[in-house]
DNA sequence: CTGAAAGCGCTTACAG
DNA sequence: CTGAAAGCGCTTACAG
């Protein structure tokens, strides 16, 4: 293996001098700078990155913790995944991503072995408990979801409730007052994912603001039972013209549904869903839809992050929680009501 | 930071028993194994990893290298990841995850700088420009695909070319004798998924064999080209009964298209697609699918590529070119051709 | 502008 | 069964 000690040989000085030309952290002269580089050049040398990190307290990694909730679609996760490599890499930093079942005792083992300089936690719940051990630790971190608590880490996320506030603020100004929010699987939201909470909350409570009715649903994530609950809150509240959907295999499964029915959007329904533009047009998925993109959120919490790991920002800079605002995507799925007959 | 110098000293011991009572490389008497076990307990003590890897010149981190093709659905990776990461762990190692645009420089960026033991590759191409600097790396490296070259590495895949034959086979014996096969789109293929060549040339192989006509096209990855595709794909090959899916896309796009014209499947048209169980139940693809699991095939990646690490392998054990066979769901979705009227 | 030396926190021959 | 010491490959005060 070529050290900098062969670096500095070919080049006819120290060690120390070839390793301040390199880093650039001391005056060096032109021609020394030049020496050293050749020799760098000529022997391929690359700096070993755990002695590097033994000497500096720095290792030029992040760990992202990323957490598979059961009956979680994790493909969906991906999109946040490669927002924070690419995110991490135009930094200049690794990513070391941890997947496993117990979040709490890879964040330790990852922090108390120095293997990273800072976390991005992704799909954080209520009250998770990776918080209080990412607390203690020495690194910083970064949350993609919104806690409870979000004393000492920063926050970012989509703005759930301003999503639920503009699907029904856009089926109201169309018309509707008889509205179905059909959300994620209830255990999901038990396992922590709040967002479903927020989303239901708002849409709730800014249909009561309008005077509007809103019958708020669970349903599955996948087929079979998707298509028959589907069916099953349709027949309950036939009185509805607008379905909002916060579950992207509801989403799916609705255009079945509605052609067994007889129903077409939006003639006979107004729909409006919540997912990716990407995950629409690869699965085909044909209504409007509100949605930001996961993959800025990523990259909001690596930045944040890293300007933390680099005191770019002040020691006592206060923590942020930004949320981003959802943008609504017309796929034409909906429309005034049809008059009662 | 607590080190293994401080567990010495509250042990009552020198660093080298420490360390020697905690690897269990040489004999230490029970009573001295206690008292370092419990300092251990009582600091809190970690070892520092950068220091760990620079003594033994071994980091316990594998280098996984994902790859997205223009136009490939990144989250269709994501089973592939967890594999890899779940199975690493198991096996003692974490997981660098690499997304970077330019996988030559990442892959010598992490061999040289010696962050990892070994390489998982994603998304192997054809010819893949990484795989002659993973052949010069000291890392060993596993292969998640095909490549046309297999020396000096392991190589992990499913056997496209049996999903090819299987989908031919299974509708020749229910009667039918015209297929259209739709793959993903050409530049897809262009830019190294050699995999849709395997399956779409043993389909074709297998249809001449058993003397009926198969029609092989590509098809775009989303909508709303794909609706239109499939419907002028449809009109091209009016005498065709079976349709074969290599593309996720058209699977979700088929169920309208064939509603738009009247049809329905199998009494009008049998189908068989390429698709895990997963995406199937999140996005309601409702025909019969051939699949393996990809998961799986990361997790056979990691095993072989520890071993190979560890040395568990004789120095020169052969590289290894497994396929895994394909998986028929069936989701009822193939029938006999309706009799010619 | 440059060099000799100490130190980061481990592991592992060497010696007893 | 245990300890003192060297060494892994860097960086960075200290000295000139």
């Amino acid at each position: 293996m070529v050290t900098i000690g062969d670096v500095a040989r070919v080049a006819g000085v120290s060690r120390s001098t070839a390793s301040y030309a390199l880093s650039g952290k001391r005056a060096i002269s032109p021609e020394v700078r030049h020496r050293v580089a050749a020799a760098v050049e000529r022997l391929g040398y690359t700096p070993n990155a755990g002695a590097r990190a033994l000497a500096t307290s720095q290792t030029k990694v992040l760990g992202l913790l990323a957490r598979v909730l059961e009956d979680e679609f994790a493909p969906a996760m991906m999109q946040y995944i490669l927002g924070v490599t690419d995110g991490a890499r135009d930094l200049g930093y690794d990513t070391l991503l941890v997947s496993e079942e117990d979040g709490v005792r890879a964040l330790r083992r990852l922090a108390d072995s120095r293997m990273v300089d800072g976390f991005v936690l992704l799909n954080v719940a209520e009250h998770d408990d990776r918080l209080p051990v990412l607390r203690d630790a020495r690194q910083p971190g970064a949350l993609v979801g919104l806690p409870a608590d979000t004393a000492g880490v920063d926050v970012f996320d989509h703005d759930f409730a301003a999503v639920g506030r503009v699907m029904v603020d856009h089926l109201h100004a169309l018309g509707h007052r008889e509205l179905i929010l059909v959300s994620q699987p209830e255990h999901v939201v038990a396992r922590g994912g709040a967002y479903v909470w927020r989303l239901a909350d708002a849409a709730r409570q800014q249909a009561e603001e309008r005077g509007i009715t809103l019958h708020a649903r669970f349903a599955a994530s996948g087929q079979p039972e998707i298509g028959r609950e589907l069916d099953a809150i349709l027949d309950a509240h036939p009185g509805a013209t607008g379905l909002l959907l916060n579950n992207e295999a509801a989403a799916a499964a609705l255009p079945g549904v509605l052609t067994e029915r007889g129903l077409r959007s939006p003639r006979d329904l107004s729909v409006i869903g919540r997912y990716s533009d990407d995950f629409a047009r690869t699965f085909s998925l044909p209504y409007s839809a509100i949605d930001s993109a996961a993959g800025e959120l990523g990259r909001l919490a690596v930045a944040q992050l890293v300007a933390r790991i680099e005191h770019r920002l002040a020691e006592e800079a206060p923590h942020v929680v930004r949320l981003i605002p959802p943008v609504f995507t017309d796929r034409g799925s909906t429309a005034a009501p049809r008059p009662v007959s």
